[in-house]
DNA sequence: GCCGATTCTCAGCCAGTTCTCAGGTGACTC
DNA sequence: GAGTCACCTGAGAACTGGCTGAGAATCGGC
């Protein structure tokens, strides 16, 4: 968590998808820097020599495969996220998941985003080995088994009530607003209103049953969770 | 799995292959090194050392059974696995199969490649002498016998069901996309899509019979083979 | 070359999940 | 203490992902 700035390059020709990823990851405590072209990123593959490139397929002018080859014949095995279109991914699929890649098919949630970077720099940084834990309190989260417990019970979560909870766990004693949470639990396309967190913070306090008040509604403004000696 | 790093040098002039090939094979533990043609080949022989060799049959100057006809007049008995093609490889299969070698035909799946590897590992460190096995909970799994036994009943498995439940055994306690399964049980080039994971998923457990539920389907993720205590 | 085993595709079914909505409840304001 | 507002939660509609049986295609052993 305190290892020196990672340095991330985004790349896509959507602007707005580039500024929300950009501010969530820059939030995350990564050093971001953006392009919207292909040309442009080669470039700045070149001078900035990135940790971690996010990179979409489809540019302007040169798609993302031809971009990561360009990289990759520089010599650099910096890993790539591609961003997709849903349809036609799985045709892909041989051809760009290696090297320490990895893709994500649009639209996706920023904490899907979040987990794949921090997947790809744990197994770049070498510390595959030992399991990845959060725990607050008396509640667990293990991120490779994907499962969660409470005091030493496990609970079944389903994978948007999975990714909230995560989200929440890491600000513990951070009040976040709905709109932050949809911001980022949710794809960044979701067209609904934000009483839906309302919804699912009320699936998690019934799943957490004992627990369930380990989720303090925050009047106003949102949601925290509760750290156990965070009432000082 | 603690044992000083074996290297290994992977050779083949498909640049996409020895890209997926050798991130498999660092993810797995090894130290990889990788050249393109049989003189660079050579050259990295003599000056790495490697433990074992991976080798294309088909190189742009050398032809891989060259390539080890030198290094073995060199006096290096290092082990190789050759890369050949489907066709033809019938008539070298006698040829070639001595010294610790071994081959496997294009396309293969990273899982096997790891198993032979493995296996010849284990043959060059001598302690061929007690079985190799794998255990979780119940299951339990011989690799040189290629048997597999759910208390202490044998099991009988199809190669892809072995492979298949190989992969999970060695993650137990870890969620495995259906992707990452595909792209490690399955042939590197298979085009289907990634469903069939699951057919696969549902033969293992109609054959496991009462230990079924030990492959927990993790929802929106993937599968997960359960350890029996995974709370420690 | 035949036959059984294996691999793979596909489609229907079902359960779990997502999301909307609306009535209820509790908290804060004046 | 009445009104208002934010939040909670149950019900249910629509959808999705996953399971599995059936069958076609292929492989491999004899």
């Amino acid at each position: 968590m305190t290892e020196p700035t990672t340095q991330i390059l985004v790349v896509d020709d959507e602007e707005s998808l580039v500024d929300m990823v950009s501010s969530a990851l820059r939030f995350a405590g990564y050093e971001v820097r953006s392009e919207q072209s292909g040309f442009d990123a080669l470039r700045a593959v070149k001078s900035s020599d990135p940790d971690l490139v996010v990179l979409d397929v489809n540019l302007p002018d040169v798609d993302g495969f031809e971009v990561c080859r360009r990289i990759r014949r520089d010599g650099r095995d910096v890993p790539v996220i591609f961003l997709t279109a849903r349809d036609g991914a799985d045709d892909l699929r041989t051809g760009f998941r290696r090297g320490g890649d990895d893709y994500l098919t649009k639209p996706f949630s920023l904490e899907e985003l979040a987990l794949r970077i921090e997947a790809i720099m744990r197994r770049v940084r070498g510390d595959g080995g030992d399991h990845h834990r959060l725990a607050v309190g008396d509640l667990m989260l293990d991120d490779d088994a994907h499962q969660v417990f409470y005091e030493d019970d496990e609970i079944d979560l389903s994978p948007t009530e999975y990714r909230l909870l995560h989200y929440l766990m890491l600000n513990a004693g951070r009040a976040l607003s709905k709109m932050q949470i949809l911001d980022y639990v949710w794809e960044y396309d979701f067209g609904g209103d934000a009483g839906i967190v309302e919804t699912y913070v009320s699936y998690l306090r019934k799943k957490l049953g004992r627990g369930a008040d380990m989720i303090k509604t925050v009047r106003g403004v949102g949601y925290m969770l509760r750290r156990p000696e965070a009432a000082a």
